[in-house]
DNA sequence: ATGTTC
């Protein structure tokens, strides 16, 4: 994008200043190399956004920002039920919840290397991954409506897992006020098989290595150091959220019109927080970050009895789960007074700073671990939330690497296997179903997440604590 | 992201 759309308010915040319909300004937290990489589309959908209704402070854009359906993949927007706030399904994203999860293993990268090969294949062989894939687990309709009302707490219940992972998971592991009623007997049918299983695309399972450490006090609060490994789920709520999208996208867009919503662009469907429409997608978006939190926990356990099986030293724990796809209602203080507000978090993690009473008490002092997942092969983060973000973004910061080009162009630009092959020259094992998606998912296809994260912490939206590289990848 | 185009 050209810099003179934009009016510079430091190095790594970019303001449209509002015109036309815009009801508040659009900010881009970026550095100048980022920003001018980012597609046109970002500049048109953060106008959009700008312009709905009730809308509060500034449609927000994060440093990994790419366009998405409506709303810009890595942006936040926060609306006032008081004052016309609506909810959109578009600005919430197809995969409802999806997020990382990050687990520590008790393990040294050495002991990892010892077992590396035969690792990947009992993961991938143990971790179903794909389009379509399915999981040993069938839930009949009793069992999928306490999955949807309980969340990973209900996969607990079940033995998948400890009550003491769901203190290290948003909202304890149960996103409170989910409506199964609310969810179509269509995205149901979807997820009856679909529990415990990666998906595909971005998704992944991976076993890093921390490589570097930038914070050594948040690291030692997050239990990382050197040498030590971890693994990350990177996953979401499956078929299921993704037929709960395409309905409510569908009947907002239809209602728009009788809601006095005039939509700048179809894709922005939204309807009314205090509408009969909104507070049921509201209630079946809940439903489907439950699902996604389940599916985590249970791919959690699946993990645990291959490494049970490879590596009965490891002990595997939670550090956090924290979701990237979402809307939650939280408490902000907006011009010097305390107002809830819908939080629209699209391909953008939470990253509440130190002392935020919805944190774990041992997390409390060092603010919330904000879970970034690089692009395969090149490594990830793990950074903290700090205060400032609460005034920059309400308290959000970036979720990865972000495309810097499209799945078709990738797939016509590389080949899965020397993607592979290139990976294991380097020590990283790909074990995934598709050869295309490796393909689609080339390490080139994606922004440099280093980047990414530099500019979120010069922005002020997190800080460093950690980085991670990978050693094992199954990837959807 | 996605029973990869109801």
């Amino acid at each position: 994008m050209e810099l003179d759309l934009f009016a510079r308010r430091s190095d790594y915040q970019w303001e449209i200043p509002p015109h036309g319909a815009m009801r508040v300004p659009g900010v881009i937290y970026a550095d100048e190399t980022l920003i001018r990489a980012m597609d046109h589309k970002v500049y048109e959908q953060t106008v959009n956004v700008a312009c709905l209704p009730g809308i509060v402070r500034a449609a927000y854009v994060m440093p990994d920002a790419h366009w998405g359906y409506g709303f810009p993949i890595g942006g936040v927007a926060a609306f006032d039920p008081d004052e016309g706030g609506v909810v959109s399904a578009g600005g919430v994203g197809f995969d409802i919840s999806c997020g990382v999860r990050c687990l520590h293993t008790g393990l040294t990268r050495d002991d990892i290397l010892r077992v590396q090969k035969p690792l990947a294949d009992r993961l991938f062989q143990c971790i179903p991954a794909g389009v379509g894939s399915s999981g040993a687990i069938r839930l009949d309709s009793q069992e999928m409506d306490a999955m949807l009302a309980g969340g990973a707490k209900w996969a607990v219940e079940r033995g998948w897992g400890e009550p003491a992972d769901l203190e290290r998971i948003e909202e304890g592991g149960r996103m409170k006020g989910a409506r199964p009623a609310a969810v179509s007997q269509q995205a149901k049918k979807r997820q009856r098989d679909e529990m415990g299983t990666l998906g595909s695309g971005n998704h992944y399972l991976e076993i890093q290595e921390v490589v570097a450490i930038y914070d050594r006090p948040a690291a030692a609060a997050f239990g990382l150091i050197e040498g030590a490994t971890v693994i990350m789920v990177h996953c979401g709520s499956r078929g299921l959220g993704h037929q709960i999208g395409t309905e409510f996208l569908k009947q907002m867009a239809i209602a728009a019109a009788d809601h006095g919503i005039i939509l700048p662009d179809r894709e922005l469907a939204c309807a009314p927080i205090q509408s009969p429409l909104g507070q049921e997608y509201l209630g079946a978006m809940r439903a489907g970050i439950n699902c996604a939190l389940a599916n985590r926990q249970i791919l959690t356990q699946l993990v645990r009895q291959v490494f049970a099986e490879l590596l009965p030293a490891a002990r595997l724990s939670l550090l956090y789960d924290v979701s990237h796809n979402t809307c939650k209602v939280e408490t902000h203080r907006v011009d010097g007074r305390m107002r809830e507000l819908y939080v629209h978090r699209k391909g953008a993690t939470r990253a509440f700073g130190p002392g935020h009473p919805d944190l774990p008490e041992t997390l409390r002092a060092s603010g919330q671990p904000v879970l970034i997942g690089g692009s395969m092969g090149t490594g990830s983060y793990i950074l903290r939330g700090v205060a400032e973000s609460e005034e920059l973004a309400f308290a959000s910061a970036c979720h990865g690497a972000g495309r810097a080009m499209s799945r078709h162009r990738a797939q016509h630009t590389w080949h899965g296997r020397q993607v592979i092959d290139d990976l294991a020259a380097r020590g990283i094992l790909i074990r995934s179903p598709t050869q295309r998606g490796v393909a689609e998912e080339a390490p080139d296809a994606y922004k440099d997440v280093g980047a990414v994260v530099d500019a979120a912490e010069a922005a002020g939206l997190a800080r460093k604590v950690a980085r991670v590289a990978p050693l094992i990848c199954v990837k959807g």
